[in-house]
DNA sequence: TTGTAGGCGTTATCAC
DNA sequence: GTGATAACGCCTACAA
């Protein structure tokens, strides 16, 4: 069976003790550079790596953050990973990967296990059940900083970076205008997350802003499954006087839309003007794609959320005040 | 600052040695009900959790798999990823992903982190820059177990789940021929991977099955990258005999042949069938989607790579023949 | 400049 | 049935 080399194997070697070993191999100071030299090159030659499960449990730190997203088939939440993937790599972090399959009970469940394997810090996309967040503030009791990515819940006062969905649906909206249209429909996420809140004001303010007046029958809400959200089209489409443009909460959502229209409102579906947030790639391999998209930055999201994370984590004694940072979106024309 | 409840703790409350706290909690044989179920109580009250630093420190395992895929962003992948986790944590062992990025540099540095992170066994499916395994095989030398996913180097002796690409290329190509086409093309992923070889055979045995001279001409290799992609279809539209259906390595290469047969060559598209690995979701949302898709089963397949590598990691000692694990694919119509 | 000793939390061995 | 003790690999006061 395989044994791997420690210091005390290098020591024992070199004739020196452990420490020496240990500091040399650390780059301590008061260590002769002889010394230095003839243990790094017996640690090269035998091919020693430091045991991390020892450092682990000797600094009390394990150098791995915790990410818990809803799934990983979202490419939001992929690229936000890869964002934060890279700062924490940077920094000589690790990262454990975990989806809740917008269930609490699992995503509970994740926190959990991931508090058991001592992660110093989390970054959390909560699940759309998410409505209360007795495990997170246990997290936050025990010392490890949590961030929150994308969906934050409303009335929490945990920190946030997200994309500035308010200004983005601002903007959604003049576009629609500036075409002409006038019944502008929307149909929203889960009401508890703050990202649905924030888009749905800007909505709002985008129509009052050019003298439209909101309707509430325009705006419908969906827990973005292909049901909800066909439903949602359907009964947007069914009005006395239905929308001729529609802004939806994503572009996942963007698909079952079409695919419901297409279908079931042929005759309108052609001059229906249709706005996502996400800008999937995808779309530039479809004929008829959708009039635009708010392009968000998820890269650059994960990336400060993983700054905002680690500078925690690095300064545990620290107070940090819960900061809300959103990065802009860009409307994308396919 | 913060400080976890330890055996210690309960032991001094409870006025007895930690050995017998760890025996209680463990369930040990020689322990009295009584001692045991006040243990068990203490624990619960002060919300006690075990250090896993400790614990793998102290056992030299860490319960820990790496999986290494090229990109998240492919569903293949993401879904293969689901599969394993599922596996995995069903034993209770944590999962730690790492992206190549299809980088043999970046997968050599994933492979030696996670070594440096004692991980017991690996998964991978290795980048198509991977032409040789010195990294892996160290790895195994250490004695941690080491399963290819999808992707195997050829000549190399790992054990590897993946889908039986071979039977799936010879139906496609039966089902072009049943459609009257003569001129069937193949564009095919980097030759060193077995997974390209099995493919390109089957579509070779294919034809000659059917009596149709195979025709060297008609096949090309990329490596999966836009620029390549295009390159390839139309160096095989530009033959003097192009084909008329083509078998592509992969869907995601599909989306880049579709675009560019749309562009440059409207007048043979129309009548183009094509047939690529991996059935897309996202093809059911396209107005022209493709003929077919051979549909993989990348949730079994990460089932069964997991489980084969969790057989590996719970029998150290055993020695374990390679074993190649193939699912069959099925022809899916859009 | 180098060495000694103690300890991180847990488990295992062995004595009582 | 319970307890004392050593050990896992590493780091770090502190002593020499």
């Amino acid at each position: 069976m395989y044994k791997p080399i420690t210091i005390k194997d290098i020591a024992k070697t070199l004739n020196i003790s452990v420490s020496t070993v240990s500091k040399a191999l650390n780059d301590h100071p008061n260590i002769g550079a002889t010394t230095k030299e003839r243990v790094l090159a017996l640690a090269a030659k035998l091919d020693y790596t430091p045991n991390k499960t020892a450092i682990q449990f000797k600094q009390q730190k394990t150098f791995t953050l915790g990410i818990i997203i809803p799934t990983l088939l979202d490419h939001f939440y992929t690229i936000a990973v890869n964002g934060f993937e890279k700062i924490a790599s940077q920094a000589k972090y690790n990262v454990l990967i975990g989806q809740s399959h917008e269930s609490l009970r699992r995503e509970k469940e994740l926190v959990s296990v991931m508090h058991g394997n001592r992660i110093d810090g989390l970054l959390i996309a909560i699940s759309k059940e998410t409505d209360h967040t007795d495990h997170l503030r246990k997290l936050k009791r025990s010392g490890i900083p949590v961030v929150c990515l994308a969906r934050k819940p409303v009335n929490e006062t945990f920190s946030c970076v997200s994309s500035d969905v308010y200004r983005a649906a601002r903007d959604a909206v003049s576009l629609f205008i500036s075409r002409g249209h006038q019944r502008i429909g929307f149909i929203n996420g889960p009401s508890h997350w703050a990202t649905s809140r924030d888009r749905f004001l800007g909505y709002r303010d985008g129509l009052l802003q050019h003298k439209i007046a909101f309707d509430q029958q325009l705006v419908e809400e969906s827990d973005l499954g292909t049901a909800n959200n066909q439903q949602a089209v359907k009964r947007l489409m069914r009005l006395p006087s239905p929308p001729t443009a529609i802004l939806l909460f994503k572009d996942y959502l963007m698909l079952d839309v079409m695919s419901c229209l297409r279908k079931e409102f042929p005759a309108q579906y052609p001059n229906m003007d249709l706005i996502g947030y996400g800008a999937l790639p995808l779309f530039s391999h479809f004929e008829k794609p959708p009039l635009a998209s708010l392009k968000e930055q998820p890269f650059e999201i994960g990336e400060r959320a993983g700054s905002l994370l680690l500078e925690m984590v690095q300064h545990p004694q620290q107070e940090f005040n819960p900061q809300l940072i959103s990065l802009p979106c860009k409307l994308h024309y396919f």
